[in-house]
DNA sequence: AGGATTATGGACGATGTAGTCAAGAACACC
DNA sequence: GGTGTTCTTGACTACATCGTCCATAATCCT
């Protein structure tokens, strides 16, 4: 139900959506709605909490785990990421495309894609410095720092994929990010 | 006169913006923007292609220059830009913004912004180049993909000062991504 | 089962929006 | 100055859209 009208904003924007369109979609009456979430704004911002907190539990979900498989779980989620930007060509990502919108108008939308971008950057720290734990980056480099470059690196990704750069040059993109990635020193 | 509507786009984006709007912020009848332009959809493209051009000039000229600064040259285009994400704070660039929105349905703007970012990247290839040249970056490195990955830091600071990620912040991934260049062996 | 309460859905009104058009203004040219 | 031509304009049409409302269906509670 929610994921109907999630997908009607996801792909004809918040502006570009009419509460007819959805109410189409989901299949519901337009009273219906109106009563059960208050107007278009409001209906939108459930979908959009909802969304965000997907994302934030599916970058937890795959940047957890043994300190021996950090670094390909990193791989795995940044390359994921790029393979399925390019698959779903130019659909993209809802929280970069209602932040493009909507951010500078309403500071709800704002906020709560700041924290799910917080938080993506939270669970890429853990999985950094499991993988500086098991040697696989430098551990005196600021896990951090190269948290907050990777999610920039995801979130740049996101951007060239919806402009229908092709999958192999994200990909490369993405490896090139992996390898720039200080090693330990021997 | 395109750049009042260029700004009336870039603030409502392209479905949040009524030709009424338009005219009023113009100061054109709306009988003479159908007269030279065709239509909203015409309008916009006609913006759109103004505003893609005007970032690709930028970039070539923010980023050509001798060898000896070319490092100097890359540091302050990517810093500047940092800078400014943070400063018209969540206004953006009306290239993303149009991408997120209309990439999926106007094959128009999906094919200029993907010209738009291969020019920028272009710009960054040649600079580095330079900066190999000039024995900055190891000369080894393939300067192409390193461009594609400063590329798409460039976007995804973009997007995450669009969140309004904070000035410092934004400021701080980008050394860490300049830092990560792969520097020649002594 | 039966009444009370709540959810539903589509018709409705008011407003917004894309695009048209005919009347008038500005202009060029002789 | 006069005439023909192009530009400009804002009222106008037809339709889309937001949000309301109420008759009806479903559900709950005893």
């Amino acid at each position: 139900m929610l994921n109907a009208a999630r997908d009607q904003f996801w792909t004809t924007g918040y502006a570009g959506t009419s509460m007819d369109a959805i109410a189409e979609a989901t299949g519901l009456g337009k009273g219906s709605l109106y009563g059960a979430f208050g107007g278009k704004r409001e209906l939108f911002h459930r979908v959009f909490d909802d969304h965000c907190n997907a994302t934030i539990g599916l970058a937890k979900r795959q940047l957890s785990g043994a300190d021996e498989q950090a670094f390909e779980r990193l791989a795995a989620y940044l390359l994921g990421h790029a393979t399925a930007c390019a698959e779903r060509r130019q659909h993209g990502c809802l929280v970069a495309k209602a932040t493009a919108e909507l951010t500078e108008h309403d500071e709800v939308v704002s906020a709560r894609s700041r924290v799910t971008f917080e938080n993506v950057q939270l669970a890429l720290t853990a999985d950094i410095e499991a993988c500086q734990r098991n040697g696989d980056i430098d551990p005196a480099a600021d896990a951090q720092q190269l948290a907050g470059l990777l999610l920039t690196v995801h979130r740049g990704i996101e951007a060239l994929g919806k402009a229908g750069i092709d999958e192999s040059t994200l990909r490369g993109i993405t490896e090139t990010a992996l390898t720039c990635l200080p090693r330990p020193p021997r």
